[in-house]
Formats: C-alpha cells, sequence, structure tokens
DNA sequence: GCGTTCACGC
DNA sequence: GACGTACGTGAACGCA
C-alpha cells in the first residue's frame, strides 16, 4: 500500500528555530532550523518510511487569501533574518536527499498539503502530515492523520479522527468553525472578540456548526455573548473562511512525483560537512571516518629501555587510563613529545625504568599534559610521582569557553588549531564496545595525542594571556588539579558497618510503607514508578491533578505536599519516597563504591564541567550528601576518619555569594550588614518591608531568604513563585522591592547585562570567563534566561574563585607548617579535612583564618568551623 | 542504551 | 505564539 507523508516545510523550520539554540558553523551560518528540521526528516524516514513523501512551503507574500481579507497575516512579526537565510539550505539538503518539494504562488503550504492530501486519498492511499499548526488537523480523516510537533522538534502528537473526538469532541471539520469563532491573533484573523478555546468548544458542542450558531444567538445564555455574535456574525463567516483549507490548489506536482528515491549519500555527506552536523554524519559516515586524512608521523616505540634523550624538558606527556574512573585503573600506554623526538613506551618499560621515575618526580622536569589529574591518581596507585606539569590542555581549553561540551584532545585540536586527530572514543570504542586496540594503532595514537599537546600549549597560552587568565590558570587552577587529585586518592573513610545497619532498619521501614500505601490504594502497584502512581491518585483516589508533566501526571513532592491533608496516602507516600531516596541512592549506592579492605571512598572532582567554575563530584557524588532533614544527616555519621582519635573538621564560608555580591555592587546596605555581622534574612527583610529588625516576622524572613536565594542563583520570577508558592506577580513584586532597597544591586544588575551585550561575555573577580550569545537572542525566554546568568555567573563563579584559592592557600599553609592533617572535600562552600587530635586546635584556628584573608573584599570573608568523630558530628 | 521523572546538595 | 526557567549527579522506570 502506498504512504503518502507529506510535511510542512515552513512550519517546522518556524518550530525547529525557537526550539534550538542559535548554532551556527565556522563560516557563520546559521544552522538550527535547518538541523532540527533534518532530524525530524531522518526520524520520519525512519519511522515511517513512507513510499512518497513531499515537503510543501509557502511561497511569497500574498496569498488567494488576501483578497477576502486585505489584513491577512498582517501585523505578523517578519520572519528573523537568521531563519529566513536558512530556507535555501533547507531546498539544498532535500535536493541531496532527492526528496520532492514544491510552492505555489497565491498559495499556502497548507493548501498543497491538502490538495495532495484528498488526491491520495482517493487513490486509496494512507497520508500522513507533520506540522506545528492546528489548522490542519481539519484533514484528518480515516486515511489521513495529522502528526502536531508538541515539545521540541521530534516530539510529536499524532491526531487521527478518534485523537480529535477526545481532545475536542467534534469531527476534524469543525476545526474551521472553531477558528472563525476563535479567530488566529498569529494570521491575523479577527473571528468574535471575547471567545476564546473554551467558549468556542462549548458553542459547537451545543450547536454544531458557526451556521447553527450564529443562527440560534437568542438561545445563547448570556446579554454580553449575544450582543457580541450578533455584531460579528460577518466577520465569524469571513474568519471560517479563511480557515478553510483548499483541497483544490493548482499543481504542478502530483502525488506521483513525490515517490521516494535512492538518496546520494556524498551529497549529504558533503553538505552535513559544511553545516557541521557531526553527530549526524556518523549516521551516514561510517567507513570513511578513518585515519585517511591524518599527517604522517614518525615515532620511536620503546619496549625496554627508555633513555635520558627521551627524557627531556619540556616534554608533552600522555599517560594513557582510558576507564572513565581512573583509581586503581590501567595504564595502557605512555607516550613522550619533545625536542629529541616522540616516543611511545610501554606501561611496563616506563614502570620499570628509574630514569622515568626519577624524570617523572622531577618538578624542575616541565611537562605538559591533558588532564593531569587522572594521570597524577593513575600513576599514585602505583607509587609513582608526578610533578613539574606546568601545561595542562584540559583545564587551559575549559578556562577558555567552559561551554564548549568537550575537553577531549582531538576536540581541543580541532577547535584551536583546526589539527586533525582521532578522537579516543574512535580508537578505542565507547561504552560496551570499549577495548585496547592493537599495539599499533594504540601506540599511534597516544604519539599523535603527544604531538597535539605539544602544538596546543603554544596556542591556549596564548590565548588565556589574551584573555588575561593567565594567572588563574598558573596560580590557581593548575596546582588546584594535584591538590584535588591529593584529595580523591586520599579518600574518606566510611564506617560500612554502620551503613548496613541503617540499611537494615531503611528496609524494613519500606516494606511497612509499602504494605500501607499498597492498602490505602486498594492495589498492589510500583510505587516507584510516576507512570504507575500517577493513575492511581488522579484517577482512582480521585484527587485533583495539579500538574502535568509532558508524560502524564506531576507526581513531585511539591505537588505531594499541596494535596498532603487531601488523602492519607500522600504523607505516606513522601515518606516512602524519602526512605527510599536513602536507601537507594545513600545506603546501597555509598556501599557499591567503599574499598573493601580500607574502607574509603575515592570520589572524582570534575575541574572542567560546570559553567560557573564550581566543582563537580561524581562516583560518587560526595557534594549533595543528605543534610537538611534530619533523616537523612545521619547518613554522615558513616563518615569519620581514617585513622583512632583523628577527628573530622569542617569549616564552611557564611553567605559567601552575598558578601561577593555586597562586594561587586558596592550596595550600601548590604555592606553594612556584613560589616555589622548582622543575620543577612532579617537584615534583607528589614530593607525590603520597611520594618524594624524586631518587626521582622517568620513570614519575612522566609520571603527575604527566598529572594536573597534567587539572586544568588539567578532564578527567575517564576522559580521565586514557585518556592514561595506565590502568584508570579507577587514574586516579580519582591524582586522589585529588593532591588529599589538595593539601589547599587540594581545598577549592577543593570551593568552586567550591558557588559554582555557588549563583549558577548561576563567574568569573575579572578577572570573565569562564560559567554552568553543567546544575551541578544530574539526569543524572550532565552534571552531572558541569559540575563539572569549574566548576573548570577559573576557571583557564583567569584564565590568559586575564593574557595578554589582557600584550597591552594590551606595546602600551602599545611605544608610549611607541616601539619598531618589532610583536606578530604569540597562542597562548594565547605572545606572538610581529617585532623589528628594534636593538630585540633591549631586546625580549627588556622582554617577558618586562611579562608577568611584568602581574597580582600570590601567586605570581610567569615568561615565557620566544627569538629567531631564524624561529618555528622562536624555541626 | 536512552530519555524521563524524581530527589539530594549548594 | 513560540517556551521554560540556578547548577550539578544519580537511581529507577520504561521504551527501544
Amino acid at each position: 500500500m502506498n504512504k503518502l507523508v507529506l510535511i510542512d516545510g515552513n512550519s517546522i523550520a518556524y518550530r525547529a528555530f525557537f526550539a534550538l539554540p542559535l548554532l551556527n558553523n565556522k563560516k557563520g551560518v546559521y544552522t538550527n532550523a535547518v538541523y532540527g528540521f533534518t532530524t525530524m526528516l531522518l526520524k520520519v524516514l525512519e519511522e515511517e518510511n513512507p513510499s512518497h513523501l513531499l515537503v510543501a512551503f509557502d511561497a511569497g507574500k500574498t496569498t488567494f487569501r488576501h483578497e477576502t481579507f486585505k489584513e491577512y497575516k498582517s501585523g505578523r512579526q517578519k520572519t528573523p533574518g537568521e531563519l529566513s537565510e536558512q530556507l535555501p539550505l533547507m531546498r539544498e539538503l532535500l535536493e541531496a536527499f532527492d526528496i520532492a518539494y514544491t510552492e505555489v504562488k497565491n498559495y499556502e503550504a497548507d493548501d498543497i498539503i491538502g490538495t495532495l492530501a484528498s488526491k491520495a486519498e482517493k487513490e486509496g492511499w494512507d497520508v500522513k502530515i507533520y506540522s506545528g499548526d492546528k489548522d490542519l488537523l481539519q484533514l484528518v480523516s480515516e486515511k489521513t492523520s495529522v502528526a502536531l510537533t508538541k515539545k521540541g522538534i521530534t516530539n510529536v502528537e499524532t491526531y487521527t479522527p478518534e485523537a480529535m473526538q477526545e481532545r475536542y469532541g467534534f469531527e476534524p471539520a469543525r476545526i474551521v468553525d472553531m477558528k472563525g469563532l476563535m479567530g488566529d491573533s498569529s494570521d491575523n484573523i479577527p473571528g468574535v472578540p471575547g471567545v476564546g478555546e473554551k467558549t468556542a468548544l462549548k458553542l459547537l458542542h451545543e450547536f454544531g456548526t458557526i451556521e447553527k450558531v450564529l443562527d440560534s444567538i437568542d438561545q445563547i445564555s448570556g446579554k454580553k455573548m449575544k450582543e457580541r455574535l450578533e455584531e460579528n456574525k460577518e466577520q465569524a463567516m469571513m474568519s471560517k473562511q479563511l480557515a478553510v483549507i483548499e483541497t483544490n490548489a493548482p499543481l504542478t506536482v502530483t502525488i506521483e512525483d513525490a515517490a521516494r528515491k535512492g538518496y546520494n549519500t556524498d551529497k549529504i555527506i558533503a553538505l552535513f560537512k559544511e553545516l557541521e552536523f557531526e553527530s549526524l554524519l556518523n549516521k551516514f559516515d561510517t567507513e570513511e571516518e578513518a585515519s585517511q586524512e591524518l599527517e604522517e608521523i614518525h615515532f620511536t616505540t620503546v619496549e625496554k629501555e627508555v633513555t635520558q634523550e627521551m627524557l627531556a624538558s619540556p616534554s608533552a606527556l600522555i599517560v594513557e587510563v582510558p576507564s572513565e574512573n581512573y583509581h586503581e585503573a590501567d595504564i595502557w600506554g605512555i607516550s613522550i613529545v619533545n625536542e629529541s623526538g616522540a616516543y611511545y613506551i610501554s606501561t611496563e618499560a616506563a614502570l620499570a625504568s628509574d630514569a622515568f621515575k626519577v624524570w617523572a618526580a622531577d618538578p624542575k622536569q616541565e611537562k605538559y599534559m591533558a588532564d593531569t589529574k587522572r594521570a597524577v591518581v593513575a600513576l599514585g596507585w602505583k607509587g609513582i610521582e608526578l610533578a613539574g606539569v606546568t601545561h595542562d590542555i584540559l583545564i587551559a581549553s575549559y578556562l577558555i569557553d567552559p561551554s564548549a561540551g568537550s575537553h577531549q584532545v582531538a576536540d581541543i585540536a580541532e577547535r584551536n588549531a583546526q589539527k586533525k586527530i582521532d578522537s579516543d572514543d574512535a580508537v578505542f570504542g565507547k561504552g560496551a564496545k570499549r577495548g585496547r586496540p592493537d599495539e599499533d594503532k594504540l601506540s599511534e595514537h597516544l604519539v599523535r595525542k603527544g604531538l597535539a599537546i605539544f602544538e596546543l600549549k603554544n596556542v591556549l597560552e596564548k590565548k588565556l594571556k589574551e584573555n588575561e587568565q593567565f594567572e588563574l590558570f598558573k596560580d590557581l587552577e593548575l596546582p588546584l588539579s594535584l591538590i584535588l587529585g591529593k584529595m580523591e586518592k586520599t579518600g574518606i573513610t566510611v564506617d560500612t558497618d554502620q551503613l548496613k545497619a541503617m540499611g537494615e532498619e531503611l528496609t524494613g521501614r519500606l516494606q511497612t510503607l509499602e504494605k500501607e500505601i499498597h492498602e490505602l490504594a486498594g492495589t498492589e502497584f510500583n510505587i516507584n514508578s510516576p507512570k504507575q502512581l500517577g493513575p492511581i491518585l488522579f484517577e482512582k483516589l480521585g484527587l485533583p491533578p495539579l500538574k502535568k508533566t509532558k508524560t502524564g501526571y506531576s507526581t513531585s513532592a511539591d505537588v505531594l505536599e499541596k494535596l498532603a491533608d487531601q488523602h492519607e496516602i500522600i504523607p505516606k507516600l513522601l515518606l516512602y519516597r524519602q526512605v527510599s531516596k536513602l536507601q537507594s541512592t545513600y545506603v546501597e549506592g555509598l556501599l557499591k563504591v567503599v574499598h573493601e579492605d580500607t574502607h574509603k571512598i575515592h570520589t572524582m572532582f570534575n575541574q572542567a564541567l560546570t559553567q560557573t567554575g564550581r566543582l563537580s563530584s561524581t562516583e560518587p557524588n560526595l557534594q549533595n550528601i543528605p543534610i537538611r532533614l534530619e533523616e537523612g544527616r545521619k547518613i554522615r555519621k558513616a563518615f569519620t576518619s581514617s585513622d583512632k582519635g583523628w577527628s573530622i573538621l569542617a569549616a564552611d564560608y557564611s553567605q559567601i555569594e552575598l558578601r561577593v555580591l555586597a562586594h561587586i555592587a558596592g550596595d550600601e546596605g548590604l555592606l553594612e550588614a556584613f560589616r555589622n555581622e548582622m543575620d543577612v534574612h532579617t537584615k534583607t527583610a528589614m530593607d525590603v518591608f520597611h520594618v524594624k529588625e524586631e518587626d521582622v516576622t517568620g513570614n519575612m524572613r522566609r520571603s527575604a531568604k527566598a529572594v536573597n536565594f534567587g539572586i544568588v542563583y539567578g532564578i527567575s520570577d517564576y522559580g521565586l513563585s514557585q518556592s514561595l508558592s506565590i502568584p508570579r506577580k507577587e514574586a516579580q513584586e519582591f524582586i522589585d522591592r529588593y532591588l529599589a532597597s538595593y539601589p547599587k544591586v540594581r545598577d549592577y544588575m543593570d551593568s552586567i547585562k550591558e557588559q554582555a551585550r557588549e563583549y558577548g561575555y561576563v567574568t569573575t573577580l579572578l577572570n573565569r570567563r562564560r559567554y552568553l550569545p543567546e544575551i541578544t537572542s530574539s526569543n524572550f525566554n532565552r534571552r531572558s534566561f541569559a540575563e539572569r546568568t549574566a548576573m548570577n555567573t559573576p557571583i557564583q563563579g567569584t564565590a568559586a574563585d575564593i574557595i578554589k584559592k582557600a584550597m591552594v592557600d590551606v595546602t600551602h599553609a599545611l605544608e610549611e607548617k607541616q601539619l598531618e592533617s589532610r583536606m578530604l572535600l569540597q562542597v562548594h562552600d565547605e572545606l572538610i579535612f581529617e585532623v589528628p587530635e594534636h593538630e585540633l586546635k591549631e586546625m580549627e584556628a588556622l582554617v577558618p583564618d586562611v579562608m577568611a584573608r584568602t581574597m580582600k573584599l570590601d567586605v570581610p570573608l567569615k568561615a565557620d568551623v566544627s569538629y567531631g568523630d564524624t561529618w555528622y558530628d562536624a555541626k
């Protein structure tokens, strides 16, 4: 059976354009709409596998509809230039795919689709239409279905006559009646003023068609509504007429012209390459990838003895640790590149060589690396010291542009030197397929990476200096990477018996809760599945669904909390969620990663990931161990010191972000609060609500705290309204009052946005940089997000700068004073140590002092400190 | 394997 | 009208 797919080209392009960030290729050509259109096209080809396929485009500005109504589509914002320049590219793409497309003067894409669909139906074909425009729904029939884009581009909702009935309660042809009543502001179709979707549906359900509605005006309730309908009879009829899709447009193409042909892979690859659609290329470019374009290289393979000649300074050094987790990990091989040559050294040869070990540990022997921490930790586990690293391209690349998705050698090379080398994934395979390649392939790849580093070092160093980021790189991030490596390798001791005991208790409670919940629900189901839980709460038990997700009902905690007193099951569900989170993520999750013999956990800090300069922590994440609820906080009892008689000491910055804000903005009110060591949320409440300290109520302080939180994290009025459960308008009022109270903060917010628009990026106190290309976006949401980011990043990023510097300073202080205490963790504004008893008093004074003095701001920095036997007790 | 939903921290 | 709202990581589910 023939199957014709018709795509509304302009509509899909429009959707794609707004759904995706403004991508462009190296030549500066915008590609996001073409990209989105392409992904949609590929999905259609794969899922529908149609025998016939055609893309319809709108032609020109005027259509036959303008004869009926000359204002048709007037007032519509003109298509952004960034989008219109992509339309020709879409045609190029369709030609490469050898897919039919057409446009017809005086007609819209809708009419072409309507005409072809009607012809195909008459031939008995199946038809499917893809668009973002609801008008097309009038074409739905037993033979024709319409897929409307929902969210993004490839996420569609398909309408059949049954689905129409379910959604609208009427047959497809009534869509035009609905539009006749409602109008359509985007097409400038007037309809009947005051009638929206709800009223239109009500009227149509009652009377059937627009004509019948207008014939029965006297039966309609509401004086105002009667008047409106009476006054706008003609306008309504005209609006309906405008909405009707022409199914007999004069076409030059026939449905047979839409027959699919095989496409030309070479053309597609060439176009994808030009547009830089890397991810899509893989689908077509299976064989070609290989090393054919790579430059020729020469190197020496060392299986036995490492000679002095190979160990020059400076050298690029690759220590290949291929597994994601580098603790106690295999090293596949080593390469060294320097003035004397390029060498691949087998791991065995290197580790057996005293010369190599001495060179590696010699701080005077300069090394350039990519991901120093990975190598330092992996070598550290094998008892080999590494020092003298003076450049790390991973860190340099991250500082130059944290938003660059990958900082792998191959990607850095491509971005910064147009130098082509294979990615690790291409050489080693990824996921389940990853494995050690044969020795020739491995050695060549490692040497290529070494050569790339040797070249890239100069390029990146130059960029860092241009950006005034060289000090940030050299004095902060590079030393920090070694410090982090040491912390990771040291690890933190976990009392597994304690964890296991907690696990058993939690299991018991979960079983009881599960039984109770099933009884209250009257049926057994998987409580962990929102998909199963939703229908039970909102259908079976009849609770009101307050929020929806794209796949069904939302059952998140904030929804459940609002329903807490409506059904006994709700508090039990909330408790179940809380307990099962503790069980799965924290008890079971942590036990899985505790080292059997040492009882230690070794996390990995990612130093080159966040857009703000913060660290992140994985396998496990030790930056989100529970603290707010007592129940969860007990997990911290399992984190202990590694030696008897030692303590866990924690020091955390007090309100570091707000202090940074006070400093950057120079706002007297805020500065005063900190200089006088006031409770900053109370102070904010006083200033925002214009009351005396003693008149600040709990609620005022709570609101003030939420606003401060919002300022620190850059949330929107929407975000604030969510956190305070108040209408968005009130949230906006809070923000306005805040800014009125702190005028210098308002000035800062304005000037930082201006700076972002002018330079395209914002910076922190230590010149960390974040680019914000969307600050000039014509899309409100994109632009707003970029603006909030512009305001927030200097605050959060400077706070990150400060604690990172404190870590370097503390490390130096520990060395200088020859203390045995060890730094174990960083949690954004907090440092955790293990401390022997005889150093406790000294550390208690030293750490907060170093933290406070690490940077001089216009406000004092303050750190609080505490200690105890476990992390729990350090409170 | 991958996307979605939920929940933890700052 | 689009559209989705601070940043991260991880677990479980359910689809492919």
